[in-house]
DNA sequence: CGGAGTGAAGTT
DNA sequence: AACTTCACTCCG
């Protein structure tokens, strides 16, 4: 809700408190609180102002995302990060030697790249040269592009948006052959999937927000709604 | 303490099973279990594992914590009692989005109804009659229904389908009103959530399925999977 | 803004 | 009390 510095009683004077709400993704609607010292440095989380602030002030109490003191809110103690005796202590012996190795092995490259959209026109994409290279796409996996219209992902230099992924067929386990089919990298399809689901995510999270606020949380249930409860 | 993802033989193929060990805080030295679909997406809870496999695989006797099958271990029914408790006293209203559960039918009286679909037709586009009902939608409760097409639903005879759940804005908490705003019933827009997120989730089996059945599985991830393990 | 890592409420 | 599930923090 808030949007702006603010003056936070809590902490010395001079401090200022900021909460910035998520416009997008997953998490929209989430929001950051950050803190700012008197002289403008920026804080991003408690942890991180309690060092700053060591012992002059007892965070322990604080609040972080409320900016309050918490009287109720008692420190844990913590126990120490000991990866020493941990596997000693019980269960299983460790017979995991494990030796640390890279395998910066990415099996595609980066072949889709997303690109930042305004919230509402086209954007040029080049995709082209993380595609470049000779077809590792399947033969097999195929998906019906139908609705192809605005663009803010391109594949191979062809704008490729709402690609209807619910079109998709499973009829045949070797591949997804479908008629008007069309050759798509894996990875696209992927990207594209993820897209939708974040839509409908955020979708959820409005609707719910919106029974909320109309008071028709209970409209929702799909059970009973009518066991007579008296006040 | 095992680090590395593993397959799972009691999945699908593909299918890993990674265990993590709390390394500090509280809960150090406790482990936690994580699970990875061929597709890469990460599963943190049976819960969350089952409503995603759905029916196709039956989780009752799978041991999330071992990743493999505990016949001793008969499924006790628990199917969502929580979200009674929930949706009641305090938080946010239920929009159930269990997939297992067949619930399609009334959550309200009758209000939609489910029409099989031709994959490609057009209809004509008014939803007046349907709005002039009597009232039961609330006034704030608003959503913008632009890409109005085929129908494979309709309400109160009325087809309706494509309507642009995602559209549905989250700027005010009093109300969504979007712009070209139409008042549209509660239980309706649950419905086709509903139906995206089937969606949603059907196309991803098929892209796994898919993936799979061209061995591209781990081609997939587009997680830097930079770190690895000697063997 | 994402997501691994942790806290802590809910379950058994 | 211990475990499971999920929300949240914190930092890249």
């Amino acid at each position: 809700m808030e949007r702006k510095k603010a003056d936070c009683p809590a902490l010395p004077p001079g401090w200022k408190k900021e909460e910035v709400i998520r416009k997008s993704g997953m998490s929209a609607g989430k929001s950051d609180v950050y803190y700012y010292s008197p002289t403008g440095k920026k804080f991003r989380s408690k942890p991180q102002l309690s060092r700053y602030l060591g012992n002059s002030v007892d965070l322990g109490c604080f609040d972080f995302r409320t900016g309050k003191m918490m009287p109720s809110k008692m420190q844990k103690n913590k126990q120490r990060l000991r990866s020493d005796n941990l596997s000693l202590s019980k269960g299983k012996p460790d017979l995991n030697t494990a030796l640390p190795i890279r395998q910066t092995a990415s099996i595609f490259k980066q072949p889709v790249t997303k690109v930042v959209n305004h919230p509402n026109n086209k954007v040029k994409t080049d995709l082209q040269r993380a595609t470049e290279q000779p077809r590792q796409v399947p033969p097999s996996l195929r998906v019906c592009r139908s609705s192809l219209n605005d663009s803010d992902v391109s594949w191979d230099g062809v704008p490729l948006t709402n690609i209807n992924l619910f079109h998709i067929r499973r009829e045949e386990k070797p591949g997804l052959i479908d008629r008007p089919g069309q050759s798509l990298h894996p990875a696209l399809l992927l990207f594209l999937l993820r897209e939708q689901e974040l839509k409908v995510h955020q979708a959820r999270r409005s609707l719910e927000e919106a029974l909320m606020a109309d008071g028709l949380a209970r409209a929702a249930e799909s059970r009973r709604d009518t066991q007579g409860r008296a006040a």
